[in-house]
RNA sequence: GGUGCUAUCGUCUAGCGGUUAGGACAAAAGAUUCUCAAUCUUUAAACCGGGGUUCGAUUCCCCGUAGCACUACCA
């Protein structure tokens, strides 16, 4: 029978979600979408010393803002189907909890399962003990080679075991790996990869000291009993694969195992090492979807919504690296990410963070985003420069935002480039003024002044006319006059055509400003 | 050190035995313009090295090299 495509994103709540595991929860998605299955969210907080207060709410915040949708699980939430969880970081399905550290009684199940069966042991050996061997071993490991000689319910008696566990001894239950054995892992996009068992350790499964199992354990035993068929990850679990699948075999799950999918890393920009959490501010862009606050430590990380980011330009960046399909299609809307993703496309080698493509994206979002509502986002940033928008005509400051947007790469840019329109100059650019404003320039501007006080069409095309005609007559330089003019109203020689600041401005702040440029110029 | 994965312009990538090795970002030049952008046009820019296999390898195989990942009672 064929089973119903299963997903699951499973991020720990160690801290903001890293722009690496959005790329993997996005690969998650689209799979999920464009097989009609289902994108789980799975919170493994099964490191309890590493647990970060609002991580949780961080990630399916993120989530939610770049529009990838849960559809069971911790803040499930589908705009679709239009379920929802009453809170954040509620549940949804009946294949909960979601969250592991409320899974204890299920794993404690399985670890007496794989025990029963002689497929795992329990350990007493202390961390001082194992940091101890390691020193004076080479390469020591926890293996058949070396468990014989360690303190495990295969060296001792079943008695002194209990005798132990019964005294409140703290121990750990490990994995029984038989070496020699070439495992193979089968990986959608790798292709087989086979890994002899010899050199995967005794992985510790379970440790007494917080009644919670490891990574490895918790991973195979959820992802079964929530019937995951795909498991689509970053490849720095690879190399633990092979582990996963002699677990799968010991639990006798062998032949609903999921197929693997191990994503290629996202590596920094200048070269060495994957992409991590602290690139981002030492670099200057962030790797953060949203801005995060550690409580913790008090350090604000910057995010690509608090950057001015639209979510389906951080989508559309994030899909193209590491996927692309043949052809020169770059831009993508979710819906047709979800309609030409493949996984068998999806690149092998890791992908170096190119923060400048993620600009242009956002720059064609930009331009495609209706002026309405770029009007709308660019309100707030007016405000925040001190502008009192309300007394501008909302058609006004739309027919800025038209005129300028093809200009910036984010809304905020928008400020800088067109704050001239609502604050007239008060110094002016010195470059400008050595380039374009000439001994005769304030003569000019002056003749400029008469012929223009008494001009009632204000249209750009009586205007050009009218000043074009007199430049031509006095046999002025085309250039040196509107340049000057241009800094008069602008304070730099920059900008938008003259007349379509002049018909912003309008006569009078037009005339006012030319005046107050020739006495502070003069 | 061990094991695994990977390898096309600076970057993201297309290519799936025969191509003038294509596109995009970034860069440079030109056009346009009153300026700055934008835009358009153009330019420069790559198959890691060595062996095979083959009539023919960027493409398939092997070796080397390099990069990356893993090697925890973290995920």
């Amino acid at each position: 029978m064929e089973r119903k495509v299963r997903v699951r994103f499973a991020p720990s709540p160690t801290g903001a979600l890293h722009i690496g595991g959005v790329r993997t929860a996005l690969y998650n998605y689209l799979f999920a979408r464009q097989h009609g299955g289902d994108m789980i969210l799975r919170i493994e907080d099964t490191d309890s010393t590493r647990f970060v207060e609002g991580a949780e709410e961080y990630i399916i915040e993120a989530l939610q803002w770049l529009g990838i949708e849960i559809d069971e699980g911790i803040g499930a939430w589908n705009k679709k189907q239009g379920q929802l969880t009453d809170s954040l970081c509620g549940q949804l399905g009946d294949k909960g909890p979601y969250r592991q550290s409320e899974r204890r009684a299920i794993y404690h199940q399985y670890v007496k399962q794989l025990l029963d069966s002689g497929n795992a042991y329990i350990a007493f050996d202390t961390p001082a003990e194992l940091e101890q061997k390691r020193e004076q071993i080479k390469n020591f490991q926890y293996d058949a080679t070396t468990r014989l000689q360690m303190r495990n319910s295969l060296t001792m008696t079943k008695e002194e075991v209990d005798a132990l566990i019964n005294a409140g001894t703290q121990y750990v239950v490990r994995f029984k790996i038989e070496p020699n054995e070439d495992v193979h892992v089968n990986d959608l996009i790798r292709g087989e990869v086979v890994i002899n068992s010899s050199i995967l350790d005794d992985k510790v499964l379970y440790k007494s000291a917080d009644d919670l199992p490891t990574y490895h354990l918790a991973n195979i035993v959820d992802d079964h009993l929530m019937e995951v068929t795909h498991v689509i990850r970053g490849e720095e679990w690879l190399p633990s694969a092979p582990l996963h699948v002699l677990l799968y075999r010991a639990f006798g799950w062998a032949d609903t195992m999921p197929q693997f999918a191990h994503l290629p890393l996202l590596l920094k920009p200048e070269g060495n090492g994957k992409l991590s959490k602290r690139d981002g501010d030492r670099l200057g862009f962030p790797v953060f979807p949203l801005e995060f606050h550690d409580k913790k430590t008090g350090t604000v990380s910057s995010g690509y919504r608090e950057s001015g980011y639209y979510p389906e330009a951080v989508i559309n960046f994030l899909a193209l690296l590491g996927w692309h399909q043949t052809g020169d299609k770059e831009l993508y809307s979710m819906d047709e990410l979800i309609a030409d993703f493949s996984l068998d496309r999806v690149s092998k080698a890791g992908a170096k963070f190119d923060y400048e493509k993620g600009k242009w994206f956002n720059h064609q979002y930009l331009m495609l985003r209706d002026n309405k509502l770029l009007t709308q986002d660019f309100l707030p940033v007016l405000s925040a420069h001190g502008i009192a928008t309300d007394i501008y005509p909302l058609a006004t400051i739309e027919h800025i935002v038209e005129l300028m947007k093809e200009r910036v790469n984010f809304v905020s840019e928008l400020w800088e480039q067109c704050n001239f329109f609502f604050v007239a100059p008060t110094e002016y650019d010195e470059k400008s003024l050595r380039k374009r404003w000439k001994e005769e320039s304030p003569r000019q501007m002056q003749e400029l002044l008469e012929l223009l006080e008494p001009q009632d069409d204000w249209s750009a095309e009586a205007l050009d006319e009218l000043v074009m005609g007199w430049i031509a007559k006095k046999e002025y330089g085309v250039g040196l006059v509107m340049n000057a003019f241009r800094i008069c109203l602008v304070g730099a020689a920059r900008g938008p055509h003259i007349w379509e600041i002049t018909n912003v401005l309008g006569k009078q702040e037009t005339l006012r400003r030319v005046r107050d440029a020739i006495s502070r110029l003069a």
